[in-house]
RNA sequence: UGGGGCGUCGUCAAGUGGCUAAGACACAGGAUUUUGAUUCCUGCAUUCGGAGGUUCGAGUCCUCCCGCCCCAGCCA
């Protein structure tokens, strides 16, 4: 392999945070030290989005010689799930990161969290509060308007004490008290209207069971956890800018090692939803099969459609880092998947809707080894042998009776050459009493085998081919935007979707090689696209391929343009 | 109409007062090709939401205006 002289670098990122960072350091801050974070909440399935948040801090942690957490904001027991946190786990791992001893929950912390409530209330800065939450509404006020103080704000501090631990011991129903700081209800920031810190759950929390009756809010929990943790750095996206006061007042009240917010702008992507909500509701009403059908924008389900943990890095990266809302272009993505596969998927051919073809002139029951090489853009890759004889399938679109003057494919009298075999010539087409073409008769050119001495005549076309005597049926699912809609979070959900988004083939006819795809296994299918065998249906001798993505098509762009 | 943010090519995104406003994706041409794939060339913002102003010089500084996003959960 020859040095690169390319001079060209990969552009090094350099977003704000990233800066601030180095600033950081050069200052001296934190002594040198970068650690961050990753804090899910277990509520449901990793995505796209999620991606770029774990790529940005664990990939800083990584560039700068510092640590990243994995911490799971599980502060809210009614909508958490073991199930949940097996997943992130699950995923983050398979997109290459490792926080090694560092899973961490905020749970771990609710003892600690609970006597740093009690010395905010000794401090005056706390109070129980007996409103319900509709009251509390009321008093709070309105974007333009102050609200106004609890009748209870003031409650001397030995009863303020008295009733959160009461509220502790789980002498009061759910939503009959809350926990309180007390900061100012004139506040222009609604989140500094003496914010909730604390409230009654009697619920069953996945990892402290029974232990607590009352909960921390994030607020209370968030930015204490990232100071027990020695984060330097807490990133988080743009809908946090307004909590960064009360993280920092919090912290102040305590007086303890005080980390810092930054916020950046989430990842929006065309045809995609990523918001929660809809993302549970596509699962619960069944549009898909799960989390992790291959048509979600889940980490599992990108993983079961096909994609590689280095696209997603890579695409992680050129997206860049900003405050800037923005949605990016869902075939950025699919450029970094394909840059990737096609350097490292091995071709096979693959004939999704088959035609028979008969060559008239080939020896009947004669088979003949073809060598094939596994990947043009991967040497090492080697080479494979492909049975042909007599009767073959071709791709039904690759025929055409009437064909227009640029379809380089075959019709009544043209050639093509068959991808590693010969030159053949479509001589008779053969039709049902529907009209309906059923199989072709060609002779093929003996003269002008693959790699023969007599190989060099050229046509214009060359078409992927599979021997009827050896091909192996298969199943194959062809998938295309889950939505129709470039922004379909602007439409509900039956209507945004796309009612093709699966296509699912049973008799396709594969080279012989499939047979034995091992479930995970990716190919670029030639001529058709990239396919993984699903990790979930695929056995060995039975296969079912995926599509991960299409390959580009310049032929479909030109037929579209008519 | 309170507060917090943001507005640079179709989409992301560099740029922090001084050469003709990076780069990527997309798009459009062309070359090579036994994948209409890949690869390779070429083109693609006289202009930075708008209007004024400061300056020898402004996307970068100032003023005003316009637009978009977030906040009134005992969600995170």
């Amino acid at each position: 392999m020859e040095p690169s002289l390319s001079t060209e670098q990969p552009t090094a990122p350099t977003h704000f945070i990233h800066k601030i960072i180095e600033e950081d350091l050069a200052a001296g801050k934190n002594d040198g030290r970068v650690h961050t974070r990753f804090p899910p909440e277990p509520n449901g399935y990793l995505h796209i989005g999620h991606a770029k948040s774990i790529c940005l801090n664990f990939g800083l942690a990584q560039e700068f010689g510092g640590q990243c957490n994995l911490r799971f904001d599980d502060t809210n027991p009614v909508k958490e799930e073991e199930e949940f946190v097996d997943s992130i786990k699950e995923d983050v791992k398979w997109l290459g990161f490792d926080w090694a001893d560092r899973e961490f929950y905020a749970s771990d912390y609710f003892g600690q969290l609970y006597e740093w409530a009690v010395q905010l209330i000794k401090a005056g800065k706390a109070y129980v509060e007996d409103l319900s939450a509709d009251e509390i509404r009321e008093y709070r006020g309105t974007l333009s308007e102050p609200g106004k103080n609890s009748p209870h704000r003031d409650r001397p501090i030995k009863e303020n004490l008295n009733l959160f631990e009461d509220m502790k011991k789980g002498k009061f129903p759910d939503g009959a008290k809350v926990l309180r700081a007390k900061i100012d209800m004139a506040s222009h920031n609604m989140n500094m209207r003496d914010p909730v810190l604390y409230r009654i759950l009697h619920a069953e929390h996945h990892r402290t069971g029974s232990d607590w009756r009352i909960y921390p809010m994030y607020d209370w929990a968030h930015g204490q956890s990232d100071s027990i943790e020695g984060i330097t750095h807490s990133i988080c996206t743009l809908e946090f800018e307004d909590h960064r006061s009360l993280y920092d007042w919090c912290l102040d009240a305590l007086g303890v090692y005080h980390p810092r917010q930054y916020e950046f702008a989430r990842l929006n992507l065309t045809y995609t939803v990523l918001s929660k909500r809809k993302l549970i509701q596509l699962v619960t009403e069944k549009h898909v099969s799960g989390w992790d059908d291959p048509r979600m924008p889940t980490i599992s389900g990108l993983r079961r459609r096909g994609f590689t943990a280095a696209a997603i890095r890579d695409f992680c990266e050129r997206i860049g880092v900003a405050k800037a809302n923005s949605t990016v272009d869902l075939s950025l993505l699919e450029f970094c998947l394909r840059e990737e596969l096609n350097k490292t998927a091995r071709r096979v051919m693959a004939v999704l809707r088959p035609l028979k073809v008969v060559l008239t002139n080939y020896p009947e029951g004669q088979v003949e080894d073809l060598e094939a090489q596994n990947n043009p853009e991967d040497p090492d890759a080697g080479h494979r042998t492909i049975p042909f004889s007599r009767e073959l399938y071709i791709e039904q679109e690759d025929f055409m009776e009437d064909p227009p003057k640029k379809f380089f494919r075959l019709a009544p009298g043209k050639e093509v050459r068959l991808k590693h075999a010969y030159i053949i010539q479509c001589q008779e087409v053969i039709k049902n009493n529907k009209g309906e073409v059923t199989e072709l008769h060609c002779t093929y050119d003996p003269e002008s085998k693959s790699g023969g001495p007599t190989a060099g005549r050229k046509v214009k076309g060359t078409l992927h081919w599979v021997s009827v005597l050896h091909a192996v049926t298969a199943e194959v699912r062809l998938y295309d935007h889950l939505f129709s809609e470039i922004e379909p979070d602007k439409i509900e959900i039956p209507e945004s979707l796309n009612p093709n988004s699966l296509e699912t083939i049973t008799d396709c006819q594969l080279e012989p090689s499939l047979k034995d795809a091992k479930p995970g296994e990716r190919f670029q299918f030639l001529r058709m696209g990239y396919f993984i065998a699903d990790q979930k249906d695929s056995k060995s001798g039975a296969p079912i391929f995926n599509r991960t993505t299409p390959l580009r098509d310049t032929w479909a762009k030109i037929q579209k343009k008519g």
